[in-house]
RNA sequence: GCCGAAGUGGCGGAACUGGUAGACGCGCUGGAUUCAAAAUCCAGUGAUGGCAACAUCGUGCGGGUUCGAUUCCCGCCUUCGGUACCA
């Protein structure tokens, strides 16, 4: 009987939803494991075979922890609150709620497909009301709390509220952006609007005027891990910065909670440390420089404090608010236009212009703090508003930009460092003594800074600070898909909507734009106000909201009078394997975090940290076929410009790089086209080119399934899509037209995806999971290569077989061979320990070993073949079923013990050991294992062989490795 | 520039704390089976020399520690990921 996979997979899949067996519920007596995947966003294109790759990880630790004794969590929901439906109801007007659910009926069905161990009872979608109420929930407790630095923990705003009332804000230590100061009497004093002002500079979730990542294509604002390298994520249109009041979460309140929190986390080195770069924590001074003739200061952070005899000139950033009024009449225009360039720029063009330098002086002066001298004010945008005060102190001889800058505006470059070279650049190096430094001189940079950092605070004029990189979020979105805010403005005063009122649920729209006005969609909407009139918050949440917490919800999906129960939570805590891409570790990583630790504040959560261990799955590429379109370039006769044409000749690549190279020109190609198509064919086409220098050929994707290794299928080429029905091809002698090869990520505008359904129909599930385990470590990135796959399904053909006598099912109750036994104990070992250390893809090779070893053995004995049916159904769990029940067995195989290896069958009768002289291998020397060490040395040194290699030397010394190795020294 | 990860056959990759490098799979070569093909099975497969036993070289490059290094240390090179006028 042959391995039928379809069936068998369609019948466990069915038995396992029939019969719920991935239900799971509080075991108080059994040990709880969480495992968890990174919700996806269901997207349109539905899953390729990158998706799953980490699933299925997780899924075999899942099915593994089980088998040993653990009480396991394994959920699955979806991330469906995003851009791409929306802009597809734009587009179509289809709301994006049925576009969602279409897509996360398709998502859902692939995965079952896949055989995961879901307890689909437990999904969550955080689109749905009924779990949005709860981000909703949780954003009115962080607008409701603020953080006592002093305790280190957010409180609730009540107890600010009357801690103002007795002493006002003078001596709270609270995280906060509030620029007044105000005693009790005066707390009282204020009217309401003003109170709520001060608050909001208190509360978690706030709203302020910021500076903010605006993308107008997209017509909303983007959070800075949404901005790479000045262009929006999720369609890579460009961001300007752009000045709006907007929602944000203080997460900057957390920032040292979050990078200690790392310590004690199992995850990657390299994602702890892009967090902590992104907090970016640096410890330093602020110092206050007076301005000449005027009263106010300007505050510069540096962490350099030492360095500040070595200051030369001071510089602003454009944006300072101070550059206004510090600005001379003569000056006034250079500066004014200066501004408004540096206003114009979008963050893609500064970074592109690192390396010029600009800036103008304004007129004014600064006082050196401790030596009165007098120093210039420029303004550049090499200083940004964004980081620390947005005015720096300038170094020139320590700071390279200042240096730069010296030198382009003529400024002295005095030095503070002994034995410095500063003639070519700045000494960045924290090393050397001072020197020109008064009381700091002959100090190693170390002391002097803490010298200076005393000697600033004794005179009040700098104080110890730490910077953050780290920068408040934005929590606005000017979108239709996101989770309406749930507060509401009282002459402009925001309140906070009655719990009792929430899910504030997405009104109908009938356009998903903006209104007129430029308000966001759901200003749109009739009646987005309360019954006595308040307008409602227009604004959605942005897509981490509600990613931020639905770990906790999984625990207790249905809860209807809150988030997740506390005897939930305190079972469940926190999730102890977490499975995801690394691509989240600045966004997603860190605000759930944030979430995380909040909500232990709040009491609500056992832990504060939401997950213990992770794991980064890599990418899997598509292997992208391209070949090259030959363009003819001309002369246009109406305006002389150069232009190209498109022909429909289709060059291979061996083709297409010789034109590139110059090796053909258009003669060549003249010749091999008449000699292929026929002589004159060529000119008849118009397919010569006057001038072959001009982009002679255009890259175009085609469809990898046309192509068989490397070899497109031309006739297949002409009939996939309709501008292709006349193509004609240049390609090699031997037939064979070679396409460019390129390894990218998946997507569909380059026809490289592969789609996990066709290779389960052919190969089967059980298959598809192991090969994407077999193909190297989960972690690392690799190109998709279809041709492994044959040698997995060949080995789940051989598992299959080793079941059955031609037709009949057959396993035999006789004692399996001690060879046998070995191999299998053995085998037992190594695969607890690798799935233990998730080394996913060595477990693969030792079911194949052990597979050959007991065919060619010829063991069908159940005493291993049983065992064995378990041992690989968290890998393959189709067939282990199907095997299970044949074996006999009326009760899943999930719910067996994974089998224990039995040390007294690893012992060697033998051990083998290899003997070598200075390190090199002679000869091999069999032994009985237990041989003592100074009988084994006896043995080997009167070995014949030894005596030939001794050749009457004495050893000077003989080394032996437990069951390894004997090294003889001479 | 800075931070992190990684460089091993034709390819994907093994070698977990230093101990016979290349497990396992793909591909390739030869053979069996077949009218033939597919499928399956058997054997071989790092390089060089040799009929062979065997010898020499070999884990990005150059050094070092060690009886012994893919593994540890120092200096470079390359690739990938992150980040950036961060003061």
């Amino acid at each position: 009987m042959n391995y039928e996979h379809r069936s068998i997979e369609k019948k466990w899949q069915k038995n396992w939803e029939e019969k719920n067996t991935f239900r799971t519920e509080i075991l108080p007596e059994k040990k709880k494991y969480y495992v968890l995947d990174m919700f996806p966003y269901p997207s349109g294109a539905g899953l390729h075979v990158g998706h799953p790759l980490g699933y299925i990880a997780s899924d075999i630790l899942a099915r593994y922890k089980r088998l040993t004794g653990f009480n396991v969590l394994h959920p699955m929901g979806f991330d469906s609150f995003g851009l791409p439906a929306e802009q597809y109801a734009i587009q179509t007007g289809q709301h994006p709620a049925k576009t969602t659910e279409k897509n996360i009926d398709r998502y859902r069905e692939q995965l079952k497909s896949l055989g995961f161990s879901y307890d689909w009872e437990r999904e969550v979608q955080t689109s749905d009301p009924s779990y949005y109420r709860w981000t909703q929930w949780i954003f009115l407790q962080l607008f409701d709390s603020w953080y006592d630095k002093k305790a280190n923990a957010a409180r609730h705003i009540d107890e600010l509220i009357s801690f103002f009332e007795k002493e006002g804000n003078t001596t709270i230590q609270a995280s906060h952006s509030c620029q007044l100061s105000f005693d009790a009497e005066q707390w009282k004093s204020f009217d309401e609007k003003t109170r709520s002002d001060v608050l909001l500079d208190y509360r978690l979730t706030y709203l302020a005027e910021t500076v903010v990542n605006w993308c107008p294509e997209l017509g909303t604002v983007l959070a800075n891990d949404e901005v790479k390298e000045g262009l929006s994520e999720r369609g890579g249109y460009p961001v300007v910065q752009k000045k709006m009041r907007q929602w944000m979460m203080r997460i900057t309140a957390y920032a040292d909670r979050l990078l200690d929190g790392l310590e004690k986390l199992d995850w990657s080195d390299s994602v702890k440390d892009m967090q902590r770069n992104w907090i970016g924590r640096s410890e330093g001074a602020s110092v206050f420089f007076e301005i000449e003739k005027r009263k106010d200061l300007i505050e510069v952070f540096t962490t350099r404090p030492d360095t500040l005899f070595g200051v030369s000139f001071m510089v602003l950033a454009p944006e300072h608010p101070l550059v206004g009024s510090l600005v001379t009449s003569e000056h006034k225009e250079s500066v004014l236009n200066y501004v408004e360039q540096a206003s114009r720029k979008s963050e893609r063009d500064r970074i592109s212009e690192v390396k010029k330098v600009s800036g103008v002086f304004t007129g004014s002066y600064a006082l050196h703090p401790l030596n009165k001298e007098k120093l210039p004010i420029y303004i550049s945008d090499y200083v940004l508003l964004g980081y620390g005060t947005g005015a720096i102190m300038a170094v020139p001889s320590g700071d390279q930009r200042d240096w730069n800058f010296a030198r382009a505006f003529d400024l002295p470059i005095p030095n503070v460092i002994e034995g410095a070279d500063i003639s070519e650049g700045a000494d960045e190096s924290k090393g050397g003594r001072l020197i020109n430094s008064d009381f700091l001189n002959g100090m190693p940079v170390e002391k002097a800074i803490k010298a200076m950092l005393s000697h600033l605070e004794e005179k009040n004029i700098g104080l110890r600070k730490i910077q953050y990189r780290l920068r408040d979020a934005v929590f606005s979105r000017q979108r239709y898909w996101g989770e309406p805010i749930p507060i509401y403005f009282n002459d402009g005063i925001p309140m906070a909507m009655d719990e009792s009122e929430l899910p504030l649920e997405l009104p109908e729209v009938d356009k998903y734009l903006p209104t007129k006005e430029g308000d966001p969609p759901l200003a749109r909407a009739e009646g987005w106000h309360t019954p006595e009139g308040f307008p409602i918050e227009a604004n959605t949440m942005p897509g981490w909201a509600g990613s931020s917490w639905y770990l906790f919800r999984y625990m207790d999906p249905t809860n209807t009078i809150e988030p997740f129960s506390q005897k939930n939570v305190n079972y469940w805590r926190n999730v102890d394997f977490y499975v995801g891409g690394a691509e989240h570790a600045t966004g997603h990583l860190l605000y759930s975090r944030f979430w995380t630790k909040f909500l232990y504040d709040t009491g609500k959560l056992p832990e504060d940290e939401p997950f213990k261990k992770m794991l980064n799955q890599g990418m899997i590429q598509g292997k992208s076929a391209i070949i090259h379109r030959y363009n003819i370039g001309y002369i246009d006769r109406e305006d002389g410009q150069i232009k190209t044409r498109e022909t429909n000749l289709y060059l291979s690549n061996h083709f297409a790089r010789n034109l590139q190279d110059g090796k053909y020109g258009p003669k060549d190609l003249e010749r091999l086209i008449d000699e292929k198509y026929g002589k004159g064919y060529a000119r008849e086409h118009h397919l010569i080119s006057p001038n072959i220098e001009i982009a002679p050929a255009t890259r175009i994707h085609v469809d990898v399934n046309l192509v068989d290794g490397e070899e497109l299928d031309v006739i297949a080429f002409k009939q996939w899509q309709p501008r292709f029905k006349d193509a004609i091809f240049l390609f090699e002698e031997d037939e064979k037209f070679i396409i460019l090869c390129e390894v990218e990520k998946m997507s569909k505008t380059k026809f490289n995806v592969i789609n996990p359904d066709e290779l389960i129909e052919r190969y089967g599930a059980d298959s598809l999971r192991c090969y994407e385990m077999f193909l190297g470590p989960v972690e690392q990135h690799k190109p998709w290569d279809q041709k492994g796959i044959e040698g997995v399904s060949r080995f789940l053909k051989r598992f299959w077989a080793l079941f059955h006598e031609g037709t009949d099912f057959m396993v035999l109750d006789d004692k399996a061979p001690l060879e046998a036994k070995k191999a299998f104990h053995k085998f037992l070992k190594k695969v607890s320990e690798d799935i233990e250390r998730l080394s996913f893809n060595t477990v693969v090779s030792e079911f194949m070993i052990l597979t050959n070893a007991l065919v060619a053995m010829k063991c069908r004995s159940r005493e291993i073949l049983e065992p064995f049916v378990i041992a690989i159904s968290p890998y393959a769990p189709h067939i282990a079923e199907e095997l299970w029940e044949k074996l006999g067995h009326k009760s899943s195989v999930t719910f067996e013990k994974f089998p224990l290896h039995d040390d007294s069958y690893l012992k060697e009768d033998n051990v083998k050991y290899p003997i070598s002289f200075n390190g090199k291998v002679r000869f091999t020397l069999e032994v009985e294992s237990g041989t003592a060490g100074d009988l084994l040395q006896k043995m080997v040194l009167e070995h014949e062989d030894s005596q030939r290699w001794l050749e009457g030397k004495n050893p000077k010394k003989v080394i032996i490795v437990p069951n390894k190795i004997v090294n003889i020294v001479v």
